[in-house]
DNA sequence: TGTACATCAGTGAACGCGCGTTCACTGATGTAC
DNA sequence: TGTACATCAGTGAACGCGCGTTCACTGATGTAC
């Protein structure tokens, strides 16, 4: 059953991929192995000829998820029809589908709570992937001072985290629309 | 064995109390009834003539540590020495303590994002818990239009929901004290 | 280039462990008389 | 008011189960000659 090694790094990758999206949708300890194999089409005995322990694939999940989270919002500043960078960018965050779809949403959303108690590595890959983040928002803001514009991607950046967390948490629907609605609007004043 | 009418009821008051410590300390899955029974100075089996389940003890877990949560803010509110109502809850909410304090903290800090994946009883005691917050809040924003400073409030308790979050989960302080500094600065402004 | 063999990706059963929950038991409390 | 008994809060061992991890095995791949 040897694989060559373009498959075997193939294989890898499609683990990480399947563990960012269940991690994400069901959090990290209520993802076993045997699932999160059973997603990327294996069984969980495969799983140590790749990784050393689950920790080690929660810190490449989470800088995966976070990668393409970043690439999502930049995509959505650069093609953002009508609108400023920054305005997209909210837009998109905001959005039904990322209140929705938590498999492919923010892990910060997702997994935040989580992620603050987790490992050194995890949580260093989760810092590099917010300043990856903040980068992007940051390049869209209008201050001319790329330190004010750094500042003011932080705050907005940890604030949509706060909102969609909040808006995905509430039991009532027109509460979070309300939510949502008013960061909105807020935002777009600061 | 048996205990007076009164011991019972302080017994699970004191069980409520420290699950609401324990869940915001190692979360919620993270916690076993064994830990949390200790911490409460019985063994486990005790448990169940107190709740059903797990599930059960945590929506009221979560609803005793948000409301403490919005007791302590409204404290802060109203003896806020020299600074407004507003200024003296974003200071409380986003002191050192706050950020290192976990197990006494904002239930939303430290459990959002298992809390959104949490059964209908728990997300509704959330739910019940947030708009408390709010209404704290709101009390202290300067808008004359109750609505307005309803949306207001909204809209701070979630940055602070997010910028706390993000704080403690950051590995490098000095960026968690930057972030929570632009807090302070743009919630001032908004 | 062809061949023989070492390598190793993936399987699926097994491991010890800790979980949530149950239960027989204890003995102080509350209550019926 | 006193007393005899039913109640039930709390203990600690036990339950089945699913977890993360290990391991013997398989057989296609890569490599040494």
């Amino acid at each position: 059953m040897k694989k060559s090694r373009a498959e075997t790094a193939e294989t890898r990758r499609r683990i990480v991929a399947a563990a960012a999206e269940e991690f994400r949708k069901n959090g990290i300890h209520e993802t076993s192995l045997c699932e999160l194999m059973a997603a990327a089409g294996m069984t969980e005995g495969g799983f140590y000829r790749h990784f050393n322990s689950k920790d080690q694939l929660v810190a490449e999940a989470c800088a995966a998820g976070l990668k393409s989270t970043a690439e999502a919002i930049k995509a959505a500043a650069e093609d953002g029809d009508g609108k400023t960078g920054l305005e997209a960018i909210v837009e998109t965050y905001l959005s039904p589908e990322h209140q929705r779809d938590r498999w492919q949403g923010c892990p910060f959303v997702s997994l935040g709570s989580e992620m603050a108690r987790a490992d050194e590595a995890t949580r260093a890959a989760a810092t590099e992937g917010f300043k990856r983040l903040v980068d992007v928002v940051a390049t869209q803001c209008p201050e001319n001072d790329p330190a004010i514009a750094k500042e003011r991607a932080e705050f907005i950046l940890c604030s949509l985290v706060g909102v969609m967390t909040m808006a995905r948490l509430v039991t009532d629907p027109d509460l979070a629309i309300a939510i949502v609605e008013n960061t909105r609007k807020y935002l777009a004043k600061a």
